[in-house]
Order: structure tokens, then C-alpha cells, then sequence
DNA sequence: TAATTATATATAGCAAGGTATATAAATGGA
DNA sequence: TCCATTTATATACCTTGCTATATATAATTA
């Protein structure tokens, strides 16, 4: 018999829609959502990388991140400069307006992690982020050798 | 600086992305989602919950499980009739095609769980369980206080 | 060089989540 | 009993993801 509440697919979906909820209602205010902040945290590192770039660096697929750009480029969040080297791309260089949220972004994720968080050890938090990370490689593993 | 390598919510969302992916693709032949397994689960339990009931045991909003519920009477998994008591509300019971689908679908979420914590022992498995359990109570209780 | 193959984006269409509203039925008080 | 409040669903609209296709530009190869 399957119990939900001992099953890491289950516990991983509901555990990342709090997750999700928790950053929306902090990043609301500063007109940034929840993929839209985590694509800033690439253009943040490395400003005007490509869409090919931001998918494998995000592992979503093409098809998401273009529409997350669409949406940045709307927003006011990125300007798309056709790429000097190839015709088919695009560079995607940051505003002023998105150079200016890294720092109370980063803050409202990193609170929304310390609530997450609360009452863990440090040796705990440690351990769930490699069991995370080991069990994101699995996963990958499995699904890529396509 | 924020590496989202070591987040707690951005390896959360990614987990969560890759288990829904492997979900998916194995429950696609029987023709279910994973939205709609996810409250299979609760209705193979006990059938005939109402939406009111299934949003609290499965913890996504009202208008979440309404149209998860459109779709899964469109697929043939439930029948809605009317409450015998309770004029607002419906029964959502099972179809003969959703109880056959008890036995496949577990096996295929039980195998997609067996393949994201391959290599983990069975003390590793049980401290990921149990840190994720606490990480979704101290996220509920930060976010439901309203 | 011409033709084929690969790569970069875009778009359509659907599922699943969320917020915000609306409506109808049930409940509780005054 | 009548009105206000609460509860159960439904709907509109938005974001994020995915799959499947289409198109244009590179790159390769015959």
C-alpha cells in the first residue's frame, strides 16, 4: 500500500509548492515571480547569456524558457539583443530595474529558506541539501540517458 | 551571494520538476496525471470526498482541485453526484476504470521513488523523508498563521 | 557548392498551481 | 423568521512546465 506521506515524489511536490508560495508572496512586491527570480540568478552571474544557455544552466525545457524571457522582456526585466556571432540567438541583457532586485530578492529567498529551515540543525540542513542534490542527480540520470 | 545550488527551494523546485517528469511519463499509458493520481490517492482510500474534503487532505487550493476535478470527471476517473446532506456540495466517486488503476499507478510512483534514491541507504532514505516532513511543517506554519 | 543535418527560437495547446471573485446553500443570531 | 455570515463550488485570469511542431540560420557532408 502506497502512503503519500512517507513518499519522496509526494513529500518533493508539496514541499516545493510551499517553497513556491513562501517566495511569490515575498518577491509579489518587488514585481519579480518565482522563475523569473531564478533565471535572474544566471543573468546576476552572467549577463546577456542566451536562451540556450539559461536551459541548460536551469534544466527546464526550451519551450518554458522562452516564454519565462517573453515575459522578463515585458516586464521590464531583460532587453534581447540579436547575438553578434549567430543569427539564430539572442543575448539577454539585463535592466537597470533587474540589476537592482538582486539584492532584496536574494534576501526575501534566502528568508524564505531560514523559515523553511527553522529548528534544523546545521548538520540537518546540510545533510537535506545533499540528499537533495544526490537524489536531483538520480533523477537525472534516469530520465536523460534518453 | 546566493548559490542555488545550496537552496533549500531552488533544489526543492528542481527535485519536485524531476519526480513530476518521471510520474508522468509513467503513468501516461494508463492515461492518468499526476495531479489526478495524486487525489486517486485519497479517493482509493475513501471514496466519495467531496472537494472540500480532498483540498485539505492533499493541501492545494479550492479552485486547484475544482479543476482537477472537471478533468478527472472528463476522463472517466469519477462520477460527481450530489451530497445527501448538504445541498453546496458533491460526492466524487470512483469509476471501475479508476479502481483498476489503484495496483499500475502505485507501482509506477513506487518505482520512480526507487529510482531517485538509488544508492541512498535505507538511514539516508528515512533522514530525507523525515527533514522534508519537517521543512513542509515549518513552511505551513509560517504561511497558513493568517 | 548543394543538400542534409543540427541548432536557436517561437508558438500552440494542455496540466496544474495560485489569486481573486461570484453564487448558492447552510448556519447562526437577533 | 429574517438577515448576516460562513461554507462549497465554480470561473476568470495568470504563471510555470511540458510536449510537439514549425521556422530560420548554422554547420556538415557528399
Amino acid at each position: 500500500m502506497f502512503d503519500k506521506d512517507f513518499s519522496a515524489g509526494y513529500l518533493a511536490n508539496h514541499m516545493a509548492r510551499l517553497f513556491a508560495i513562501g517566495l511569490q508572496r515575498r518577491i509579489a512586491p518587488l514585481n519579480l515571480a518565482p522563475a523569473q527570480f531564478m533565471t535572474l540568478l544566471e543573468l546576476w552571474e552572467d549577463d546577456g547569456l542566451t536562451q540556450a544557455e539559461l536551459v541548460g544552466r536551469l534544466d527546464v525545457e526550451q519551450a518554458t524558457m522562452a516564454n519565462t524571457l517573453k515575459r522578463m522582456a515585458r516586464d521590464g526585466l531583460i532587453e534581447r539583443k540579436p547575438h553578434p556571432k549567430d543569427g539564430r540567438a539572442q543575448q539577454n541583457w539585463l535592466t537597470e530595474r533587474a540589476r537592482s532586485l538582486q539584492e532584496p530578492a536574494t534576501k526575501a529567498a534566502s528568508a524564505v529558506n531560514e523559515a523553511a529551515l527553522a529548528g534544523l540543525t546545521q548538520w540537518e540542513r546540510t545533510a537535506l541539501i545533499e540528499l537533495m542534490r544526490n537524489t536531483i542527480a538520480n533523477l537525472q540520470k534516469t530520465q536523460r540517458p534518453s
